[in-house]
DNA sequence: CCGCACATACCGACTGGTTAGTCTGTCCCT
DNA sequence: AGGGACAGACTAACCAGTCGGTATGTGCGG
């Protein structure tokens, strides 16, 4: 733990993993340079090489830590005690609050994917499979009990939604007119009105 | 007109676009090699460019193509003589199977659009937004009628439908259960489901 | 109807610049 | 004195774009 926070407060793996957050979202993965990252970091590559194997396991890293936090909330908001459609609403407003509360990961999820290789890629992939499924399964509760149409396969549901919180990243701008909880609750108004049998 | 064709059917200009296009959508713009383009369509540096300015110029004409087509099909589509809520839902069917007929041009869209240089990201974004204002105005109209709820500002349902739409290219499978009619007619029906008063 | 001038359509070696990752060394803490 | 935490020069591989060259066609004066 010598020159781990080195003239600043955090310590070098963090912050080289927020720097890097940042630029990739910024230029993309592959706009950005390592060297780019440990000046804007204040460190040098050696420092990076220590701490991380190469400049994808930066990017998995991005990864990793947004769907481990997705997935938690995620749970949470599901196996709540309420009615589907409530949880529903909750689990899908919240997602739209968290994404737009990171929005420079959200970017660099939908982006800079495909710049992973096949097996982190295949590994995020499965990640990824498990909360579209949890939701989806939300979804068919709801429609098992007849509060939600089964007229849309519940699996094009998931997608329609996410493909909307997906797209935050490229129109939402912290100094527009509407609030992260005003479009969460705008677009969890209209997954629920669209659902309602 | 001397090897324009050399050798194969399609002349050089259109074999290079349709080459770029598919190992931009595979790859991503920047894993892409100018010699790799060229190898693949059997030409070399010279040919490229003899045609293209630079590699980005490549990019550009590819965004300029699908935005013509979509802007077209949209104008015909919200023009048509027939109710606003059959027009928008037509025009929001017809978005997602053009889209998906040419998924190649959508992946490299949506993921490679900061990819360009200031001033043709402008440009192309000046187009987008008049695509999406054509959009807009049908479901303000169809507000103004009485015949959608006014719920959700017309700015934020665009921007639903087309999260949906640009979705697509990360999750749909030619070889899946659901055809592109099929799709657009689910996530129309969505759309048009949310928006009834 | 010939042959010369000029243009278009390419070829492919080369250049200047950039990049991820390596490696040897140094400093400081324990 | 030994090891973790870095520093920074170095390397090997690329890559976009250039440039001088070649081949084929086209218009035109004689």
């Amino acid at each position: 733990m010598a020159r781990t926070t080195d003239g600043n407060g955090t310590p070098v793996p963090q912050r080289l993993l927020a720097t890097a957050t940042r630029l990739f979202a910024e230029q993309g993965y592959d706009r950005t340079s390592v060297q780019e990252i440990v000046e804007a970091a204040g460190v040098t590559k050696g420092a990076l090489y220590h701490y991380f194997g190469s400049k994808e396991d930066l990017l998995q890293e991005v990864y990793a830590r947004v769907l481990r936090l997705q997935q938690e909330r995620l749970d949470a908001f599901a196996g709540a005690d309420a009615p589907v459609d409530q949880r529903l609403r909750d689990a899908a407003a919240d997602v739209v609050v968290t994404t737009i509360e990171n929005l420079d990961d959200a970017s660099i999820f939908f982006r800079s994917m495909h710049h992973l290789s096949p097996e982190k890629n295949k590994q995020v992939r499965a990640e990824r499979r498990r909360y579209h499924e949890r939701f989806r399964a939300l979804i068919e509760e709801g429609q098992a009990e007849g509060v939600f149409s089964t007229a849309t396969p519940a699996d094009l549901v998931v997608d329609y939604h996410f493909g909307s919180v997906h797209h935050l990243s490229t129109w939402y701008r912290p100094d527009g007119p509407l609030s992260p909880q005003q479009v969460a609750e705008h677009l969890a108004d209209l997954l629920l009105r669209a659902l309602r049998a």
